[in-house]
RNA sequence: GGAGCUGUGGUGUAGAGGCCUAACAUGCCUGCCUGUCACGCAGGAGAUCGCGAGUUCGAAUCUCGUCAGCUCCGCCA
């Protein structure tokens, strides 16, 4: 920068500087240059000033104006010029004012980019990712991660001012059983074995809490090796906190107080304190989602009574063996074509739905291929349920309880986005409560946790956790945002004798769990105090605050869905040193080319 | 593991058996231009149509495979 000093970010200047002699450093946004003049907008983190290059103010400077190209780096000498009134350009903030400059500086030459620095790209992801840093470069992009820091320098302050400690756990532990498969990393000084990277700090957390820390948060990166989606990548970032002496209650209480500050400070968003509370069960029933999305009604309404006494096979065989029938009102929908009500029923084959019932409500009747199967009041039941009128279209799905959930909660939202009644502008929380412990898994043939081994069971339930351990609800509780899983926390077990029976519903044995999780055993054996807390997807709570629709849009270094980074093109082979250094021999079928 | 969508100059799109020696916009290069701000005007360069087989007299276009990206199901305590 041969000496200079930048003096002002760009949209620092306003009127009251003009006359000011100031130095400017930053990008090539445009350049217009009309042989006599040349107009430059300049770029840094804060926008955009045009810079002006005139024969009369810099002869030399406008020399080297002729040869600048979008992207370079530049440092210019000028002065602060309040622009002629029509010369004024209202969608700038800078608008009004220009600098002349009178000494130019290239700091760096720049290839022109592949794609546009500006607002509204339509680019392939594929080239972002590649060039992410070209990316970054949008103002988009830059506010993302802006807002990202807002929203940790916020919950930072919000927890600092309750008492709570940031306190760092290990990124190389133990792999641990249960949940999520592991990243693992191999130890070069202990052949044959490996650490894992963290899932979440969830043992080390409770650690702390047995070692008398009594309020602890981080905001801490998370590995899970599983499958990516748009809210989904292989590491995310948590803001992971735990509490000693605390009830349910005081955790949600804190946790809206701490949800509200953020959002207002960071984003400016108003939250309304309390959040509706459903438990587990009412969310499933009324909306057919432990996440609902509370922008929008269409609830879920349940026949399975009327199914089972009716001369509809289809519908009496579910209901009568333990399945469900119910349905959902698509108001104003009476005018979707055949092909429309088809393309539905595919949608609700993916969720397991062997097909989709309809009645088309109009003023001269009722139209459905299903009709005749039903008596009249059966037919008035029905409507009274859906409270339906005329232009009202209703569709049914029968099955096993989870399917009939998973499709028709996923109908409610694609009819919903269908119709356009999603307002975006509206942040719905709710807490959901009361999970499930453990639900059985059919493949492994045994009890899973819900939410995590552990996670303590209500008190009056925990008689059935030997006989009717589906029955046991779970001092669980997860923060819904618009249909998203923003958080999700529990009440832990901090007795050794619950504990282990919690392990062994879960088909650990007494040795197993021993060597799982030993040390964490012995730990509560020294005096562990009743504990709790939750942990918040960051990475998920900036996408909702940005409006984006993919969480990649607020990490600035994101993976592909095939977990790999296109611009560093991790992961990558190794050298045959680096594996006999760490014990390892491949068994790869054939290196891809 | 499975389903679907997409892939054509740098970028975004059009072309859907022969009209393609591949079109349009923008970007890029050259020249002109002293009030533009998506500057304008004139000219120019730039693509073996993701890759590989096949069908056909003929393939950007049809078929199969494959690769990559995205969305979703499974999976994600």
């Amino acid at each position: 920068m041969q000496g200079l000093k930048r003096t002002h970010l760009a949209t620092e200047l306003t009127t009251a500087d003009v006359g000011e002699k100031v130095i400017l450093m930053g990008w090539v946004n445009t350049r217009r240059d009309h042989g006599g003049l040349i107009f430059v907008d300049l770029r840094d983190r804060s926008g955009l000033v045009q810079l002006v290059f005139s024969p009369a103010v810099g002869g030399e400077a406008f020399v080297k104006a002729e040869k600048i190209r979008s992207e370079y780096v530049l440092a210019a000498v000028g002065e602060v010029r309040r622009r002629s009134d029509e010369t004024i350009n209202p969608k700038l903030k800078t608008g009004e004012i220009e600098v002349y400059v009178n000494e130019l500086r290239v700091l760096n030459k720049a290839k022109t980019p592949p794609f546009y620095i500006e607002e509204d790209i339509d680019v392939d992801e594929n080239i972002r990712l590649k060039y992410r840093y070209l990316d970054l470069r949008r103002p988009d992009m830059q506010r993302n991660l802006i807002l990202r820091h807002k929203v940790t320098m916020a919950a930072r302050d919000f927890l600092d001012s309750r008492g709570f400690l940031e306190i760092e756990t290990p990124m190389l532990t133990k792999s641990t059983p249960e949940g999520a498969r592991d990243y693992l990393v191999p130890s070069r000084v202990n052949p044959g074995k490996f650490y894992a990277l963290p899932q979440s700090p969830q043992i080390f957390k409770q650690i702390l809490m047995v070692a008398g820390m009594e309020k602890y948060f981080q905001v801490v990166r998370c590995f899970r090796d599983e499958d990516l989606r748009a809210d989904r990548q292989p590491e995310f970032t948590q803001i992971d906190l735990e509490m000693s002496f605390v009830e349910v209650e005081d955790i949600l209480g804190l946790m809206e107080e701490m949800i509200a500050f953020t959002f207002r400070k960071a984003a400016g968003i108003t939250v309304e304190t309390p959040f509706p509370r459903f438990t587990y069960r009412e969310a499933m029933d009324r909306y057919g989602s432990d996440k609902p999305d509370l922008r929008f009604g269409m609830e879920l309404k349940d026949f399975t009574g009327i199914a089972a006494g009716s001369d509809f096979k289809v519908f009496a065989a579910v209901a009568v063996s333990g399945g469900q029938v119910k349905g959902i009102n698509a108001k104003g929908c009476a005018h979707f074509s055949r092909k429309e009500i088809d393309d539905l029923t595919q949608f609700v084959a993916i969720y397991g739905a062997k097909g989709l019932a309809y009645i088309v409500v109009t003023e001269d009747g009722l139209k459905s291929p299903i009709l005749k199967f039903f008596k009249d009041e059966e037919i008035k039941v029905m409507l009274d349920k859906f409270e339906a009128e005329p232009g009202d279209l209703l569709f049914f799905v029968a099955d096993q309880p989870s399917v009939v959930a998973a499709a028709l909660g996923a109908l409610r939202i694609e009819l919903a986005k269908k119709k356009n009644l999603i307002d975006h502008d509206v942040y719905k929380f709710a807490w959901v409560v009361e999970f499930p412990l453990v639900e059985y898994d059919e493949e492994e043939r045994r009890w899973v946790a819900i939410h995590h081994p552990f996670t303590s069971p209500v008190e009056q339930d925990i008689e059935f956790m030997e006989g009717d351990p589906g029955k046991v609800r779970a001092r669980a509780y997860d923060m819904v945002l618009n249909g998203v899983e923003l958080g999700g926390g529990s009440i832990r077990i901090h007795r050794r004798d619950i504990q282990e029976k919690m392990f062994s519903l879960l088909g650990l044995s007494p040795e197993e769990a021993n060597e799982k999780f030993g040390f964490m055993l012995e730990a509560f054996e020294y005096g562990t105090p009743p504990h709790g807390g939750i942990a918040f997807g960051l990475d998920r709570m900036i996408m909702l605050m940005a409006k984006k629709d993919t969480i990649r849009d607020v990490i600035p270094f994101p993976k592909t869905q095939s977990a790999t980074d296109l611009m560093t093109q991790a992961p990558s082979e190794v050298t045959q040193r680096q594996l006999r250094e760490l014990h390892i021999k491949l068994d790869v079928a054939k290196a891809k080319k």
